[in-house]
DNA sequence: CCTACATCCTCTAGCGACTAGAGGTGCAAG
DNA sequence: CTTGCACCTCTAGTCGCTAGAGGATGTAGG
């Protein structure tokens, strides 16, 4: 069994190295042995779960998340019941977020749009800001 | 003129009040004048200028793009070129964070789909963390 | 064996944009 | 006069890293 490095490690999972340890002092990534000087040793397994781990904060989830998601992957006999309210919470989440930037879009456009590319007393950009009753959208 | 305190510029400008003290100690907003007991004292020019924010904020602005826009709205002989440059990059930047999530939403709707409701071992939802090569998105 | 250099180690501090809490003062109503 | 809320300052905490200091280790070439 070759030993595994931080590096190489960062490397195969797509974490940087700094984030590894981090995720080793936060308790999500079990300590590694270590090598005669001090070094760390990973094994296969924890390159999975950095990727697994990676993936979940590509996708948004926050670290108590993956730390639920993590504790269910180990235990692979419980009820999937968890992560899917995880993961159904998630999706609401993001379809809200995807509402309100539409919203926000239609909102920079009509900024950009109305710039006649004078001054500012002329600019709708700096109007908009000012004067929220000429949103588009109303609320939040 | 009466006197507008810190809860009443907050209540009228939707900012909350610690959130009035610190835009005040980042130079975001000037310091306003004291009353006899040291309490802070607003003119309803910066009841504009806190909505002013406000809403900047709400459009996922900067607190350094929203101190340029402020600077240029403070001077309205200025071009408006430097507010359009801003409103037209944080355009983009809606713009792809709604590509990006669209796709999020796509992965998290066929993880939540694929979850049968039963055992951790048999759920998408985890099946699709641990393993990248099923997304259905490639890269960020 | 020595040197150069990349990589590793720990530790602390910083980022953005607030938010929370401690411990104290001002002010208006009853 | 007392109650109670709103205000004051200050420090520290949040999240998820990221940067840097200052030193040790590992490896490849000469």
């Amino acid at each position: 069994m070759k030993k595994i490095t931080i590096g190489e490690a960062a490397r195969r999972s797509g974490v940087k190295v700094p984030t590894v340890r981090y995720y080793e002092s936060i308790g999500l990534l079990a300590a590694p042995s270590r090598s005669e000087g001090n070094q760390r040793s990973f094994e296969p397994a924890d390159i999975n779960r950095l990727t697994f781990i990676r993936h979940a904060r590509e996708l948004g989830f926050e670290i108590e998340a993956i730390r639920t998601l993590l504790t269910l992957q180990d235990d692979p006999h419980q009820s999937c019941a968890s992560a899917d309210a995880i993961a159904k919470a998630r999706l609401v989440e993001v379809e809200q977020r995807i509402r309100s930037l539409m919203a926000l879009k239609a909102e920079l456009e009509t900024m950009v749009e109305g710039c006649g590319h004078g001054r500012v007393d002329q600019c709708r950009v700096i109007e908009v800001l000012a004067d929220h009753g000429q949103c588009t959208h109303s609320h939040h």
